[in-house]
DNA sequence: AGGCGAATGTGATACTATAACAAAGGACCG
DNA sequence: CGGTCCTTTGTTATAGTATCACATTCGCCT
């Protein structure tokens, strides 16, 4: 996995791991991501093709998850190619640079909302409204090498995923 | 999630969580799995039937993750029924019994190498031998908790899954 | 024996993902 | 400018994973 250089650039996301969860000027949310990946994926000497942009702008309308699928759709109303590779690929380049997160409870991708920082997060996953929050993970990677090394075993990738309700889900059910 | 009660039998990969990577008595591995498992369910008032028995007992063949579809193919050529259902009806079974366990990240499912006890570990995959363990977790979820806790997230199912390489297959690429 | 709920068998279908190849687009170099 | 090469996209086909719906059978209880 490369390495990604961090950036100058602010990160909300950082600052407020529940943002997902909460009321937040999502437009500015939006904004900012693309344009940080925007200046990722040049300065790696990639392009950020039509249909790449496009995704990435379709997942970043809502902190949910989308299925390969629903995205396709999407691109398929807009005049992109009808096949679900065209969906796939964009979908695995963004994975790839770290623009995307799959989740694999779901099968599911979903904008990354702080790229260009290292980082393997947790997903949070609420199941009344849908929405999906990377949590700080650092303690839990930790914990997860530690484990690991305990047995000898080298960890090259991981997926941490979580269900549950988020603090507003559970307001409204009580 | 219904709480499962200790039972009063060792369990031997508690003490070698690392028994999926190394070799051990599998025999003795598996039948104690499978008498625990027998245990547990008629405990609860449940019936380990044919077809989940068995199930269960291809899953305990080795330690690695196994498709629905490759125990099905299985089941067939065992004179149980033919259709998809069949096997994945008894791989829910088994796993709402915590006698199985499903990988998400290989679309499979793996026996429960301590079945009885309340747990809901990490796993660590790899991907030479395609061997699977369970690696205690407690600190993990500890850790876990305590992330979602921060952001008011109320955590009711996880999966932790980690792809890479045990130290056997290590040593052998070295 | 009759009734009842759980479990299984079966056909059909939905959903997710990839392989393979053709065609188009861009960058580079002469 | 034209040619070459590589990347990206389009498209056909197919593989792999999972669930629905309904009929039938099984085990248990009375």
């Amino acid at each position: 996995m490369a390495p990604f250089a961090p950036t100058a650039d602010p990160c909300p996301s950082c600052d407020a791991p529940d943002l997902a969860f909460a009321q937040h000027d999502h437009g500015r949310c939006q904004s900012d991501a693309l344009s940080r990946a925007e200046g990722l994926v040049t300065a790696r000497g990639l392009r950020l093709t039509p249909v790449r942009r496009r995704v990435l702008e379709i997942l970043l309308e809502s902190h949910r998850a989308m299925g390969a699928y629903d995205v396709l759709n999407r691109l398929v109303a807009e005049g992109f190619g009808n096949q679900p590779p065209v969906a796939y690929r964009a979908l695995d380049f963004l994975e790839e640079q770290g623009l995307a997160h799959r989740i694999r409870r779901l099968n599911a991708f979903t904008a990354c909302m702080h790229p260009g920082e290292a980082h393997a997060p947790a997903f949070l996953i609420c199941h009344r409204c849908n929405a999906v929050a990377e949590a700080p993970a650092s303690a839990l990677r930790l914990a997860l090498n530690a484990a690991a090394d305990q047995v000898g075993f080298t960890v090259e990738g991981s997926n941490i995923e979580a269900v549950g309700q988020c603090a507003a889900c559970r307001g409204q059910a009580a």
